[in-house]
DNA sequence: TAAACCAGTTTATAATATAAACCTAATATT
DNA sequence: AATATTAGGTTTATATTATAAACTGGTTTA
């Protein structure tokens, strides 16, 4: 009846990230925690996260002097996304 | 741009404890946990917290000599639950 | 009458999310 | 030129949450 939902992706902050990479190219750091109004300590751990899975990539440079983390969404993140918003279509059905 | 999501609703026992609430009548223990395949411990914590929260109403009976517990979703509950769901959409735009 | 079973509850533990504290370097202030 | 402030994070500690294990009270079956 139900499907299991994905626990990477069934988590508000997490699955804002993935929302957010699944309609742009890329996103950094500061973009992604000003869009998903979160502190940079809980975004450093769930990026961290997403990344471990391969859900999204992370590249650091600089941008003049001062650092930069680019997050992108991998073809993985793409259909790990894509399968939560079917599974957890299982929970909504309207009466 | 994201919704903050309900954190009594976006967990996905209670969800789907709500989503066979929202388009029955009522439900038993029994029902629910073989619905949700969750383990009666687990479903027991969960429907307290969703009764606590006025989600829905807990009627304890009796089913011959064996005791029953039946589950309604209340008008609060209905509204948290649709309250949720839209939300959720705020998350879930497809590229 | 003992063993197994049903319908749960309580309690302990594991997992998770979040915030607070910290780090390194750049820029602005006195 | 020192000192404070800001930027862009990371690490670590704590609070919350989910889950499983153990237990309770009663029932049915052998």
């Amino acid at each position: 009846m139900f499907k299991d939902l994905d626990p990477l992706l069934h988590s508000q902050l997490r699955l804002g990230v993935m929302s957010i990479l699944i309609s742009a190219v890329e996103a950094d750091f500061v973009f992604i925690r000003e869009k998903t109004n979160s502190t940079a300590g809980n975004l450093s751990v769930q990026i961290d996260k997403l990344r471990d899975a391969g859900y999204i990539s992370v590249e650091k440079s600089f941008k003049g002097k001062m650092p930069r983390t680019t997050c992108r969404i991998t073809p993985e993140g793409v259909t790990a996304f894509e399968k939560y918003v079917e599974d957890l279509n299982s929970y909504l059905q309207k009466k």
